[in-house]
DNA sequence: TTCAATGTTTAGAC
DNA sequence: GGTCTAAACATTGA
């Protein structure tokens, strides 16, 4: 599913919509779905949206526990000392999540690519239904369910295991060569496909992009960390910056949808050079692209353009 | 009918 | 501990 494009392209279509709403209600369809207290959300007034990895967070606050602090704070106690009961919503979209807006004028949707994304909500895969401040809605679909919506405290972040765990985030500007270099001879017996999937080792990739990236520069996807050099990490850096931000370029893979603004749809795949596209031929070199399995995942590459060694 | 699907976690084997 | 494989989660559509 939503990989760091897709999340990303998620975020950025929320944040122009519902940064300041409050939420009112929320109705969950399936309990699995939705972890933590959802009371500790209601009446709260989202501030922020951020993404790590491939997990977005929102962030919210009480209305009317930001209106004490300030009070705190013309009595002269200093901000930093005022009890924070601040709380996130942490989604996981997996394989199969969508998240979708919708308001009387729009819908924006996102994630997993299905015909049904733009049509009336609830839907059969809708697990749960967010309803804000303005009657706007938000729904979070997964076909699969193996996504997840959490509630926590947003200064108990850390202590989440899956974000505690990721490794660097590649579009930082943080995220060197030497970076990528070093957080991938962690690892010298892996492929390089499979080790930049590793979100320990860099965190947002997955089975699209690391295709992608190898295909960018020109490795094998079964080629060893041991055997790449300088040259082969300096391609692989540029390879996964190229490909995330073709990705969040183009909109995602997962044909985001702006439904009345025409033609907005996720476009990534029309322009991926090896995902997807067994025995069709190569957009370099015109020979057909293979697919293999490597550690249990379908992968796609141009056994003429990217070299074995 | 069988297989594969944009992800992560866990268990077991060597 | 490192590495690899398989399985689990659950559903749909080719």
């Amino acid at each position: 599913m939503p990989e760091l494009p897709e999340v990303e392209t998620i975020r950025l279509g929320l944040q122009k919509k519902i940064i300041g709403l409050e939420i009112k209600s929320i109705e969950i369809f399936n309990p699995k779905t939705f972890q933590g207290d959802q009371n500790s959300v209601l009446n709260a007034k989202i501030i922020k949206t951020w993404r790590a990895a491939k997990m977005l967070g929102i962030d919210l606050v009480y209305p009317s526990l930001r209106a004490k602090l300030g009070n705190l704070k013309t009595n002269g106690i200093a901000l930093g000392e005022a009890p924070r009961n601040d709380v996130t919503l942490l989604f996981h979209l997996k394989m199969s999540g969508q998240v979708i807006y919708q308001d009387e004028k729009s819908t924006f949707a996102g994630g997993h690519p299905t015909l049904d994304m733009k049509d009336a909500m609830p839907n059969k895969s809708t697990r749960v239904e967010f309803t804000f401040s303005d009657g706007s809605k938000m729904y979070f679909n997964d076909q699969r369910k193996f996504g997840w919506v959490k509630v926590i405290k947003t200064n108990e972040l850390d202590q989440n295991s899956f974000y505690k765990g990721l490794g660097p985030e590649p579009l930082d500007k943080e995220f060197t060569i030497e970076v990528l270099k070093e957080r991938l001879l962690k690892h010298k017996a892996w492929p390089v496909k499979v080790v930049i999937m590793d979100q320990a080792t860099i965190a947002g990739i997955g089975n699209i992009y690391a295709a992608e990236a190898c295909f960018d520069a020109k490795l094998d996807p079964r080629v060893k960390v041991s055997e790449m050099n300088d040259n082969d990490f300096s391609e692989l850096h540029k390879g996964i910056i190229r490909s995330l931000n073709d990705g969040i370029k183009y909109g995602g893979s997962s044909r985001a949808n702006f439904v009345n603004a025409e033609g907005e749809r996720g476009l990534f795949l029309d322009y991926a050079f090896v995902y997807g596209r067994k025995g069709k031929p190569c957009k370099k070199c015109k020979k057909p692209i293979e697919k293999i399995e490597l550690s249990g995942r379908g992968t796609f590459f141009c056994p003429s353009c990217q070299k074995k060694k």
